[in-house]
DNA sequence: AGTTTATGTCAGCCTTGTTGACTTTCCAAG
DNA sequence: CTTGGAAAGTCAACAAGGCTGACATAAACT
């Protein structure tokens, strides 16, 4: 670790030194300013219909793992339930997700997205994987899997694990 | 565009679809669970001093850019005035960062860091450095600029202007 | 002199996070 | 069968950090 990385394009031709701070710091700012990217085009549909992003977090997990319980959720979230309670309420008095109390265990309330909330969340996800799309398009297969590579790399191990996990079905 | 492309190493085998909206699903999941680990470490030092995120950015951005307007930082925190006013005020109230009156236009306040604010600055970008510095290197040295090209391609173009611009001093 | 610009400030609102306390339901182990 | 504890929901209170709108001031520009 430390010849012939001129990869990046950054810096003075010091080689050596492959991470220096200003390329760490450039890293970071990209991860800023791309996060808010990341969230433009859902944020405008979201406020058209009175919702947040908590509303979109809870919609998204929902739409990809049909069923799974609040606990769960609350683990890939990272929030309390207070908050994503309040979410969830709304969500289900809207009439965009459904709670079905758990059959092995009624304690349980497995989450459903309705048709409604299924029209809702393609809109979503619609806006922001065209922009990903896009972005990925641009930059090039090769790209995309360093892009993915650093990602995972910088996630908590916790949250590693429900990015690696495929989707499971409960109930 | 649409042939030979096994890099991402997802989808069925089908070729020609590089990009599927699974494999989108997952950039968008990345973001999602990477940017929480991204935030975590600064966090912490953050709500020791009892302050949040909106501190820590404008922190970084007067540090990147010593002498920053207050108009500047406002189009690159991409907030309004009084978001950022609130918590100018708190940072130059507790002596971490000095508003000198402009010479050249007297309207401007030009923004610098104390030396107790280059301190927090430190831990902070150090904490999250850390983290950066960690996921570069076990990505390696592609991964990180396929990284930093989707992150660019995902911006929208003014953020990406703030993005690319390197640093220019004022005042 | 009048207008625009840069900044600050007050008031009020919303979302979304937090903690703490309490209840209901219900599985499971003693 | 009873009881402990887990899962879920609820209420209250609070804080950070967004927002809008209105207004003030000083400086610069025309």
């Amino acid at each position: 670790m430390g010849e012939r990385h001129a990869s990046a394009g950054f810096g003075r031709g010091e080689t050596l030194l492959f991470l220096t701070d200003d390329q760490l710091r450039r890293g970071i700012e990209a991860m800023f300013f791309a996060y808010r990217g990341f969230t433009a085009d859902p944020d405008l549909i979201l406020t058209d219909h009175g919702y947040g992003r908590a509303h979109h977090r809870a919609i998204h997990f929902i739409s990809r793992t049909p069923g799974t319980t609040v606990n769960n959720l609350l683990s890939i979230l990272g929030v309390t339930k207070q908050s994503l309670n309040r979410v969830l309420r709304t969500l289900v008095e809207d009439g965009l997700v459904e709670a079905r109390v758990g059959t092995r265990d009624k304690r349980e309330r497995h989450l459903f997205l309705t048709d409604g909330g299924e029209v809702l969340e393609r809109a979503l996800s619609e806006a922001q994987r065209n922009r990903m799309r896009t972005a990925f398009r641009n930059a090039g297969p090769e790209a995309v899997s360093g892009f993915r590579a650093v990602l995972e790399e910088m996630m908590d191990p916790e949250m590693r694990r429900h990015y690696v996990n495929g989707v499971d079905q409960n109930q």
